[in-house]
DNA sequence: CGAGAATGGTTTCATTACGCAACTCATTGG
DNA sequence: CCAATGAGTTGCGTAATGAAACCATTCTCG
């Protein structure tokens, strides 16, 4: 039935040159990002992300469907007999920076100075250092000393 | 007149106590993080970033309120009489690693071995390195090797 | 074994967001 | 003064989202 619409999710991309707009064509939108973040935490099934985030369930099978078909998420056979686990591809975990630096903008500028916020920390228990750009030779870089270049 | 609808922007946090929820409640959407980094890349005035990113007109109107609104875009006077240009603020600026982990996932995942794609490098044309989460100690940290914790 | 709950969806319908094109209004530039 | 440009607004149609109800298989347990 309806399963020939999972293709119709890329029309093309947004801008073919750019990798920030490939990226963000593929995980930009309200939920994605979420998904992910709680797959790196431990979520597997259906109910499990439909828990953590709030998400409408329809709106769930459709991203885990298009996560899936990206490559950002594989579905696995469960042990037991339940039907379906989700995991995460290592494209998906390699999205990992990508949740520190969202993590830590907003641990920065999206709470008030009395709010409390979960941290991210390692196995030691250390809080995760902000993650910042360096050139090769280690000088902090900004988005004033750094362009972009056509080609590659 | 519809002055007002623009404070209906963030009827409340997704998920209030996670700061990846709260900054993805800000620039996840399909535009917001393109702005930023036509931004980041010298776009000043509405129609730079009208022209550069495609977006409909109506939309960036309410997307540069939004950005404004939040603090990371702020208005200021053009030199000539040009009526307005937005710079990006200290927390504008801040989205920096995020728009370059969205880069470098775009580079390695989101392209065909043949396709070419724009990349960023400082200022000796250099690329920017990988930007990869650390322990303090340096040794590396993934998804795995990290754990979300409660309170601060 | 059979009833009830849990899992993993699908369907329907209402609301909201988004995109396009046309229109407005204030400044220049000539 | 007139045309062009920049910066939006408005109206309207389509697409994406959300809420709630419904459905088909497993589990779970008396």
């Amino acid at each position: 039935m309806a399963r020939d619409d999972t293709d119709r999710q890329s029309p093309a991309w947004t801008d073919p040159s750019c990798p920030v707009a490939r990226t963000v064509d593929l995980v930009g939108d309200r939920w994605s990002l979420l998904i992910i973040r709680d797959a790196m935490d431990g979520a597997r099934s259906f109910t499990d992300f439909q828990q953590r985030t709030g998400i409408a369930r329809n709106i769930l099978t459709e991203r885990l469907r298009k996560l899936t078909a990206h490559g950002l998420l594989v579905q696995v056979d469960a042990p037991s007999g339940r039907r379906r686990l989700y995991a995460l591809t290592e494209a998906g975990k390699d999205l990992f920076p990508v949740i520190v630096t969202l993590r830590q903008w907003g641990e920065r500028h999206a709470f008030e100075a009395g709010e409390t916020h979960s941290v991210l920390v390692d196995g030691d228990g250390a809080r995760v250092p902000d993650l910042l750009p360096v050139a090769a030779d280690g000088s902090p870089l900004t988005s004033d000393t750094t362009s972009v270049r056509r080609h590659t």
